[in-house]
DNA sequence: TTAGCAATAGCGAAATAGGGTGAGATTACA
DNA sequence: TGTAATCTCACCCTATTTCGCTATTGCTAA
């Protein structure tokens, strides 16, 4: 028997959802709520093993309810419903923990099917939900793509690396076997390549910007 | 009427999904394929929108086929299908540019769906898969968190982020309404607390490690 | 072959940074 | 109430950095 507990602003839909589970066999509700006061009591008397969580309520959020609930009792799967399918939303629903993200277009029986699924350690997804996921994936784990160059010569990175490691003018020289000199002419050609006027900031901006 | 390619280095496999694929209406098989030989031509010669690719294959594998179709033909949606579940595989089939991961378990009727959804703009993914893709976004995108925070105060943290932004010791001096010499002596401090000797490590260290 | 660029090197001046020492004021806490 | 931490400031001295100008060598493309 999978205990659901609710979380559900809109009263109608509230109860809705409460007569949906329990009319199902293998699932009963353990608790509707219309906002997240007191939510941990509420889930301590109440236990569950499935939170359905409106990301849209008044008060706390749906994605600060999410991190709680994780916080507390890191075993409940939570299964995140919402009408929007905005990109913000769906990162930090992930990051805050939530094991599932559905559209609220969704079928009585595909909210049935995804609470089944949380339980037995899946994630449902509808797929336009997945497609944006995947694409948040790729754009920030991905390359991370140097966008400038700021046409820094071989040396010139060279040393720009070696000051991002926080080395001296005179260790620099060393590891390069030219004068400090020269390793000045290459730091003042950089800073000028680079808009910079110090090191600090040239070594923020090339970190930044991963040129090294 | 969606146009499919199949590679499958299994030859009944191959024609099994091949005559799933014709028997739908909607659907259409473009083409079946054994391996990656000539894939670029293959798909020239017969275009198609939706590709089902098999990842374990012989000579090319279905990652490194995936980044070769994603870059001739951006706009076909490819729908990997494996017996694995491999973090490693998920991972790299997404940064590829997969559109769909499915396990072959699924039912015929499953692909077909599966199909139909990635060219509805969706990402199929079997909620297993979509876990695991879950839990490696966390991973990996998670660790924002400052690992250290090597104690530093307040004032400290302020003048870091400052010296980070490239400024001299006046120019934060006066940002915090505060003495030169104070200013010194915070970076002192600073440079204590981080083993540094110099703004150009502390401002690494701080960015690496995400102090500020 | 001339012009341009990269890399090298040097000199000098001015500004900035780094390190030592000491110390008063305020706040936090046991 | 005493102690510790934090923030503040000052003075001194040296090292390093920044920036100006100049100049040679080698390589390459027009």
């Amino acid at each position: 028997m999978i205990q659901v507990a609710i979380f559900e602003d809109n009263k109608h839909l509230r109860e809705t959802f409460r007569l949906l589970l329990d009319q199902a066999e293998d699932i009963q509700c353990a608790g509707a709520y219309p906002d997240c006061i007191n939510l941990v009591e509420n889930l301590e008397q109440h236990p569950c093993d499935v939170v359905l969580m409106d990301i849209e309520m008044p008060g706390m959020n749906g994605i600060a309810a999410t991190k709680l609930v994780k916080e507390h009792f890191p075993a409940v799967y939570i299964l995140i419903q919402t009408v929007f399918f905005d990109d913000e939303y769906i990162f930090n629903a992930i990051c805050a923990g939530a094991s599932g993200y559905i559209l609220k277009s969704t079928t009585p029986d595909g909210y049935l099917d995804s609470i089944r699924d949380v339980q037995a350690g899946g994630s449902p997804m509808t797929p336009g939900i997945a497609r944006r996921v995947l694409e948040l994936f790729k754009d920030k784990l991905q390359p991370a793509t140097p966008v400038h160059d700021y046409d820094l010569t071989i040396q010139e990175k060279k040393v720009l690396k070696l000051l991002v490691e926080g080395k001296s003018y005179k260790l620099i020289a060393a590891d390069l076997f030219v004068s400090v000199d020269t390793v000045k002419t290459h730091i003042r050609n950089i800073y000028a390549k680079l808009h910079v006027h110090s090191g600090t900031e040239a070594v923020s901006l090339a970190l930044r910007d991963k040129i090294v």
